[in-house]
DNA sequence: ATGCATTCTGACGCTTCGTCAGGGAGTGTC
DNA sequence: GACACTCCCTGACGAAGCGTCAGAATGCAT
């Protein structure tokens, strides 16, 4: 073995080119679209063969998925903190979407790069080790999710409707998100519905949803707008700030 | 101009030719996806030259988009049959349901060309006409969801919530059915959510969404599954045979 | 038979993909 | 400092798909 410091060097220098990769992918994917996005492109990019980006990704659809799994990470922050939140088991439901609307406020590439990623045969094209993070971090967001609700259970707020399970509901609600910021991210369907703010109908939906399961305090027994401030001040309020500065 | 009938004959032959290769499309389509579809390979599957598929269609894009918008017409079909049916009109919205259902059950192959000309750089590579199209199409299917929702308005059924517009609670419910199907199209995620049957908790959460609306009657004063048994025998009686020989 | 119009064909140039032989660059040894 | 060794980087290359277009083929009219 020869020196550490040197190897680990070059190490970090690896690392961090990994990290300009990404960023790239992330740019070129936002400005040019996925047939834009060409594993020649990102190599100019960062000023390196082709060959070397080779050395980190087996795909340009590696690469994606890649991008969603960075990027995942950040929004699964978002929800960790919005889990700590105290109050009733609803409250923090509805932090964890605001937790969730902040992050897709922040970070628009996501959806797009999540929506490429969902066609079958790109996803085919990634690394196994890759689609197994994928897996891995689905099944973590998910049970933070069931975990709420079966916390709401247990305090007798919710009894679930309809013989469903705690997860059967976690698959509604999060069913209601995806479709929701699917149809706000094509802008041909928003200017059919003719939408104002398609992220206060996602909200609103979604509260309606919750007192459709039953879930108290319903939105008539309680202030909800009021929760979404203090959570909002208490958890994000470096969030909220950002997400007003960028224009979605 | 020459014999008008020979003229028709050679056009008709053409038409046909349409038809053909959008069906070829969807078969290598389902059979191996995206990537796998190619002009070469439509070609060679109708037995004409691949010049003479670019006589038909501006790229492979185009061609998705073509399966999308004649599927998209079965689908209409089957709504505009299932909005024809007598009933309160949260009785009709939920026929609206079993009908979208009873299609995607019986044309899966839907789904993933729809997911696929959803992403934007795709979509920008049909032609005009085409993308009017499908424009036209979504705002005449929300036309007819707005349409259920306002007569519930009008029969005092239904007052609208949070000061949503009727749109508004079209895109919720939309977004919803979508998200779930979305969902419903991966299996890696489904897998995750153990989810038995997708389809049923898809329904299911949309009935409890209506009640979370607020629009009578609400399915502890009414029965539903009967409700649902009258549409799929009035309405769909060959759909639901047909629905339950594919395995989706 | 001949001319004309319309349709069909596949070879072609171009782009992108993913690979790999060969050329550095850095490190350790003497 | 020279040499050997390992690891990393490069860009040329074959393969495959895209979309085009000059020319062949077909069908019709006279």
């Amino acid at each position: 073995m020869h020196d550490v410091s040197t190897q680990t060097r070059k190490q970090r220098e690896i690392q961090q080119r990994e990290g300009r990769i990404l960023d790239a992918a992330r740019r070129i994917l936002l400005e040019r679209g996925y047939l834009g996005l060409t594993m020649d492109r990102i190599a100019q990019a960062i000023d390196y063969s082709k060959g070397t980006v080779y050395q980190h990704f087996t795909s340009k659809e590696d690469v994606i998925a890649a991008v969603t799994i960075q990027t995942f990470e950040t929004r699964m922050d978002l929800i960790e903190r919005a889990a700590t939140f105290s109050g009733r088991p609803r409250e923090r439901m509805v932090a964890l979407g605001e937790a969730d609307e902040l992050f897709f406020r922040l970070y628009p590439d996501y959806l797009r790069a999540q929506q490429i990623i969902r066609i079958g045969s790109l996803l085919a094209k990634t690394s196994d080790e890759r689609l197994a993070t994928i897996q891995a971090q689905r099944s973590r967001m998910l049970g933070i999710a069931t975990g709420v609700i079966r916390d709401a259970v247990a305090q007798g707020d919710l009894v679930l409707p309809m013989q469903m399970t705690a997860e059967e509901m976690a698959f509604g609600l999060f069913s209601l998100v995806l479709g929701g910021r699917t149809l706000t991210g094509s802008r041909s369907e928003l200017s059919v519905l003719g939408m104002a703010d398609p992220f206060r109908t996602i909200r609103q939906t979604t509260f309606l949803l919750l007192d459709g399961f039953g879930w108290r305090p319903l939105t008539t027994e309680w202030d909800y707008e009021h929760t979404l401030q203090r959570v909002r001040q208490e958890v994000f309020p470096n969030e909220v700030e950002r997400a007003r500065g960028a224009r979605v």
